[in-house]
DNA sequence: TCTTTAACCAGA
DNA sequence: CTGGTTAAAGAG
């Protein structure tokens, strides 16, 4: 008798077994359909014998093994347990949660996987033509020909990123004879890289360092001031391993942020098949693109957080990009940290990784003080003319403003204007005003489902709540005292572009932010206008912070940091600077000098002070002292149980309840429970949330906690309305 | 989670 | 007795 032992995506922790006569150990990852329950479910086969867990009359008989699509490998098996066994998570769930969509459908095949136009190439015919030959006016035509003649190549998350026509327009290009459709990639490709500049001593000696310990777990921590050329180490590392036909994973925090990475990846690897994997691509695209990884076609992975699941038969490097940033961890479901698992994956394969940053996560920097990470560091710009840029803050205690901005705020916008220079008001806020207020009652509009305060949009006269998202019209009188007089309080975004506006009638000025790039292909043309030029001050939210160049930026403006320097979260003030330090570093990237202004209140703030020198590691020991007298990670392991119920008291009394059972679970003596508290937003869409805080001197002791503790919790009398999960190393409290 | 089944209650 | 809602149990 021939059992498969079968993940399925229920949320039960265990595996399914069915008899399966025609089985053996070369299924094991294979994906097969099984009747559960009155419904049919794909599930991936963990292991065969002929032992059933369960009697033998309960088995029922598997269909189809896919023999068509080949079996995940071994390491990425592990790689899903080890998931399920750290965050206690269903395994079922963990293994659906890492493959693509399309594969848990029940039936699905290979062959019915379309055969997708993934990319367009420039003919001999095309690279004759020039922009002149495309009139003026067709501005879309023109932009995408301008790429296709600069990278010889546009695949579709690019130009789909870029307008909705453009599949139509490469279409007249073929027509024309311009470009050629490339149905599949060729599974073995004659490596090549175009020529670059030589590399600063530092990137050389950097990229000396990682190539010596090729072919070794080596965990390297890149830190590297913003524009000190990060990404060309990458490149280079890269380029090496490519050349012995070797697979590459880079992963960085946001979709927004790939198809830069990815034109900067085929500008330098022409040749070199690459995929890019992100939650943004539909479902086939995503399988197409899953499955060129699995069967080693793509040499190139460039994805967000869920490609560190990505099946490679050749890993030869693992690149996360901006480490310390918080997107990597999933905020539901499995809560699994991206780069953690990254570094699981390269020690699994025996490969290096490299973190890159320039403020990297305290965590990663405290790995490499003691010596488990390699610290390589780029201090220096890689253009050499480009220097760091001046910071200063403006005492706002001391310094008029009106409407939020500072009068030196205004002289250096106004000065930046006359030299044709672009600025950026960074203002870390959406909507008019965060909140609408009632002068004579202090009535506030709050959210009827959640414990906030209802933003102001004054474009479409609505509040909207911005944790659930709901609308409701601007109310004419205070709905408490019926008086008329209620008034925006506080700025956002928007309020402050107005503001601009008043200001400088004359200056081009864009807002950018997620209200702004709600539509597909918004983010793309904004970038496009702004790198040509058309813009004179940018206002935006953190989106501009992240990852990008704008070569003609000369002047940063901060008005709203102070806002989570005091904060509950421990968490609040590392990630505010690195949010600064990114945002400044978009000042003066190439040949012009930079100049940060930061409003306020707290100008000696020791924050704002290693801020103005740059001094990330001055900053980061400080920290990390403060972490350790205070018993904060990376000294200490943390989880946390949360729980949520209509009303908080429900949740408050299960946690209560875990608590005492944890007293009598393993390892408890070595674990410390903190009191069941409320969450910071108590309500949340409707409901209201309590947490319990867990802390452990080591991984170990915590896991061992953990695994005993949550199989308590799960035993207990499951109560209605009551929904509880374990989030393991959380980063928000 | 989804589905089935049992349990409960109101109303006729 | 019926219809409807709700809670608990089980899935191989």
């Amino acid at each position: 008798m021939t059992v498969i032992h079968v993940a399925l995506d229920v949320p039960v922790n265990r595996l399914f077994d069915y008899l399966a006569p025609n089985a053996d150990s070369a299924d094991i990852g294979r994906c097969v359909r099984v009747p559960f329950g009155n419904r049919q479910l794909s599930g991936i086969i963990l292991s065969v014998s002929n032992l059933p867990s369960v009697p033998e009359r309960k088995l029922k008989t598997a269909g189809l093994i896919d023999q068509a699509i080949p079996p995940l490998p071994q390491s990425l098996l592990e790689l899903f347990e080890f998931c399920s066994h750290y965050y206690h998570h269903p395994i079922g769930q963990v293994v659906m949660n890492g493959l693509p969509a399309l594969l848990r459908k029940p039936g699905y095949t290979t062959s019915r996987i379309p055969k997708q136009i993934q990319e367009w190439i420039l003919t001999d015919a095309g690279r004759i033509i020039t922009l002149s030959d495309i009139p003026a006016r067709s501005k879309t035509k023109r932009q995408l020909f301008s790429l296709l003649l600069e990278n010889g190549i546009i695949t579709a998350d690019i130009y789909k990123a870029m307008s909705p026509h453009s599949r139509k327009l490469l279409h007249e290009f073929k027509d024309l004879g311009w470009v050629e459709q490339r149905t599949a990639l060729p599974g073995k490709f004659a490596f090549s890289t175009v020529p670059t500049l030589a590399p600063t001593t530092e990137q050389a000696h950097a990229i000396a360092e990682i190539l010596a310990r090729i072919g070794t777990f080596t965990p390297w921590l890149l830190h590297g001031i913003t524009g000190s050329g990060k990404t060309e180490v990458y490149l280079q590392v890269a380029a090496s391993l490519l050349a012995q036909q070797k697979q590459i994973l880079v992963l960085v925090p946001e979709i927004n942020l790939t198809p830069q990475l990815e034109a900067t990846f085929r500008k330098r690897f022409p040749n070199t098949p690459l995929v890019s994997l992100h939650s943004g691509l539909n479902s086939s695209e995503r399988l197409q693109g899953w499955l060129q990884a699995q069967c080693g076609e793509a040499n190139i992975i460039l994805g967000t957080r869920l490609a560190i699941f990505t099946p490679m038969p050749r890993p030869g490097l693992i690149i996360v990009d901006e480490e310390q940033d918080h997107s990597f961890k999933q905020q539901d479901g499995l809560r699994y940290s991206a780069r953690d698992l990254a570094v699981y994956r390269a020690r699994q394969a025996n490969i290096p990784i490299v973190l890159g940053s320039a403020t990297p996560s305290l965590e990663s920097y405290h790995q490499a003080r003691i010596g488990r990470y390699r610290l390589l560091q780029l201090h220096a710009r890689a253009i050499s003319q480009a220097v760091l840029p001046a910071i200063h803050c403006i005492d706002m205690r001391v310094t008029p403003a009106q409407e939020r901005l500072s009068e030196p705020i205004l002289d250096a916008l106004r000065q930046s204007l006359d030299q044709k220079q672009q600025s950026l008001v960074f203002i870390n806020r959406r909507g008019y005003s965060p909140a609408l207020l009632c002068k004579s009652c202090r009535w506030i509009a709050t959210c009827k489902r959640c414990s906030s305060r209802l933003v102001v949009h004054l474009r479409n006269r609505q509040l909207r709540c911005h944790y659930c998202g709901d609308q409701q019209p601007i109310t004419p009188a205070c709905p408490q005292c019926g008086d008329p007089d209620i008034m925006p309080f506080g700025h956002g975004t928007q309020r402050i572009e107005s503001a601009l506006i008043k200001q400088f009638p004359n200056a081009r000025i864009l807002r950018v932010d997620r209200d702004s790039i709600r539509h597909k292909t918004a983010w793309q043309t904004m970038l496009d206008t702004i790198h040509q030029g058309k813009v004179d001050i940018l206002v935006g939210t953190q989106l501009l912070a992240k990852g990008h160049d704008f070569p003609n930026l000369a002047l940063v403006c901060v008005l709203n940091a102070d806002s989570s320097l005091y904060s509950t979260d421990f968490r609040a003030e590392e990630h505010l600077f690195s949010q600064l330090m990114q945002v400044a570093g978009r000042a003066g990237r190439a040949h012009i000098p930079g100049t940060v202004l930061i409003q306020t209140e707290f100008p000696q703030h020791p924050l704002y002070l290693a801020l103005i020198r740059q001094d990330y590691a001055a900053y980061a020991q400080t920290q990390l002292k403060e972490r350790k007298s205070a018993s904060f990670p990376p000294f200490v392991y943390l989880a946390v149980l949360r729980a949520e119920a209509p009303v908080l008291a429900e949740a408050l009394e299960f946690l209560h309840q875990t608590a005492v059972i944890a007293t009598i679970a393993k390892e408890y003596a070595h674990i410390q429970l903190f009191d069941p508290v409320p969450a910071t937003m108590t309500r949340l869409k409707g409901l209201e949330r309590a947490q319990l805080l867990i802390q452990a001197v080591s991984r170990k002791c915590l896991q061992i906690f953990l695994s005993d503790w949550h199989q308590r919790i799960t035993a207990l009398p499951a109560r209605s309305k009551l929904r509880w999960h374990l989030d393991v190393d959380p980063l928000t409290l």
